[in-house]
DNA sequence: ACCATGATCCGCT
DNA sequence: GCGGATCATGGTT
């Protein structure tokens, strides 16, 4: 057994965690933490090293409007995954945030990959028609919201899965204490662009872009 | 029915 | 740095 294994082991981080803070408390306190992908046949991980906030009178977020079919994931209680399918090709992955009926998340949008990363290839070749995936770099693996999804294998099956239970959910792993936290402008939006809503580990090279 | 949009990625210049 | 791929989703006709 591995170093990232045992240190995972039993801490998964439970319903309540993820709501009795703020969504950007969550945004934030999210970074160092693990994401896990664990059933019968194999174990993934990756470490949180960028986030992106969205909360509930925010222009850019997909609650603004309301709740639609798409996105009532996002209405759940904190603790949920929101999955939503975007640009006819991909999948990103959000934590449900704050109060129920609020619609706020935080996007996931880089991790450190840290378990099963051959798997992780695999799983970007099989869904990505890229045919320069041997030459990636583990730097390249999960940094962007749609890679991790397509490394991870999240799709919309666990849209609406709750994070405290297998197969996929959060666990402490790095001590938050031990980060600068830098936060800047979020990713690809148009509306609502001033707001430093994104969240990432300084000098960690693991980031979707600088 | 039709149309515009998009919390992205990738390859090319 | 730029544009194409590609289609579910939601809003409008």
């Amino acid at each position: 057994m591995n170093q990232p294994y045992s240190k995972l082991l039993n801490k998964a981080l439970d319903s309540e965690y993820f709501s009795n803070k703020t969504t950007l408390e969550l945004a934030k306190d999210l970074l160092g933490k693990a994401l896990v992908l664990k059933d019968t046949t194999k174990i993934l991980a990756g470490k949180i090293v960028e986030t992106e906030a969205y909360l509930f009178d925010d222009e850019a977020s997909h609650s603004f409007k309301g709740k639609t079919f798409r996105n009532s994931s996002m209405f759940l209680n904190a603790g949920h995954a929101y999955v939503y399918y975007i640009y006819g090709n991909y999948f990103c992955f959000n934590v449900v945030s704050a109060n129920a009926n609020l619609g706020e998340a935080v996007l996931i949008r880089a991790l450190e990959p840290l378990i099963g990363t051959n798997e992780m290839l695999t799983n970007r070749i099989n869904t990505s028609k890229s045919k320069n995936l041997k030459e990636f770099k583990l730097e390249q693996l999960c940094n962007g919201p749609a890679k991790l999804a397509m490394s991870f294998g999240i799709t919309k099956k666990l849209d609406g899965h709750k994070l405290w239970q297998d197969p996929l959910f959060i666990a402490d792993y790095d001590n938050i204490e031990a980060y600068n936290i830098i936060s800047t402008k979020r990713v690809g939006i148009t509306k609502n662009a001033d707001l430093n809503y994104r969240f990432y580990i300084k000098n960690n090279s693991f980031i979707s872009k600088t």
